[in-house]
DNA sequence: GACAACATACCTACTACTAGGTAGGGTGTT
DNA sequence: AACACCCTACCTAGTAGTAGGTATGTTGTC
């Protein structure tokens, strides 16, 4: 029944990935998958639709996927390597976090999606947070400030590595910088 | 003699780092400086040229600024905050670090201005290095791998909350994550 | 000094194309 | 009959870029 719609919210996930939100267009997604452009807007009507839809979606896979990281078993830096996996396995496909892709054009976001975009952050990083707690209970991280501080700047970290990776040094220089900061909050 | 030349480069700046370089064009960078569309074409032919020249421009005067830092007075730590400001400073005025914008984008970039983009990441950590050495020296700071790896991850890092930062928390928590980073390198 | 030749910087007026979005019709399912 | 779904055909507004013209120097030659 929402074969069309996953497809559509498929297709636009993986080019705003890509190419970012403004470069991506309901042409391209008509294009890929052999849908009249027209069609999308009777799934989607403005793309300030499908980029809510897109957000929420992304917040419920993802958000499943890190707390299935964070309630595993392990010790705290390896689920921080976990996590750091993640972002690896889309860096290597050149494609960047979503929430990361849309925060660079979060000013020209329409209200209620920019306001969906915080609330995703929110939710992950309070997944994160987790994890910190746990290495900070466990003692197997030593870092200074509060779990959520920590857990901000180290989501934060793979949002501006993978972005950054993706133009300069690739994959390797990617887990490079990752392995750095692990390290550096292990103590 | 270069003045609207540089008025056109102020404002493409300007813009870019606020809504993204495929949300900028040439019709604002017209509007904002009361000349024609056309007369812009006649500077900068193609728009890929002033991404070419903007990306230089500001490789020469980051490069400059940063140097000035990481080769002035202080201990490295102290360093890494005065970095981090350059970055708050932009943020609290909602513009993102041009390089970071455009690296959102780089998938849509050619041939030429993602091979200066890069140049441009890779100097820009070369001057960082020069900080993690220093405090790898003096012992003021305390990381695995090397100043490069290092100064990469640190750079990235401040891209990347920089960007969260603008849709989530503001300089509030951009500084928070900061400090956080800066006191997990120092020991 | 006078004049031709050229360059710079800007203009108006366009082309070709893409963007998001809409109106209304056809078809199959319930 | 009602609805979901997709279609053709269209609209407005905006995009990068071009063609051709004009005013204002600058520069080399007689």
């Amino acid at each position: 029944m929402n074969d069309t719609k996953d497809k559509i919210l498929d297709v636009a996930d993986d080019l705003i990935q890509r190419v970012g939100l403004n470069a991506m267009s309901y042409k391209h997604i008509s294009d890929a998958i052999g849908i009249r452009k027209a069609s999308i807007h009777h799934h989607f009507p403005k793309k300030e639709d499908l980029v809510e839809e897109l957000l929420k979606r992304c917040e419920v896979s993802y958000g499943e996927r890190y707390r299935q990281i964070a309630e595993g078993e392990g010790a705290a830096p390896e689920k921080l390597r976990q996590l750091t996996a993640v972002f690896a396995e889309g860096l290597s496909n050149k494609k960047l976090c979503l929430v990361g892709s849309i925060c660079t054009n979060s000013n020209t976001l329409h209200d209620t999606s920019c306001h969906i975009l915080q609330e995703t952050i929110k939710n992950t990083i309070s997944i994160f947070a987790g994890v910190f707690e746990q290495g900070r209970v466990e003692e197997s991280l030593n870092f200074e400030g509060s779990d959520e501080e920590a857990a901000f700047a180290f989501f934060s970290f793979l949002v501006g590595t993978q972005t950054i990776s993706r133009s300069f040094g690739g994959t390797k220089k990617f887990l490079e910088a990752t392995e750095v900061v692990i390290a550096s909050f292990k103590k």
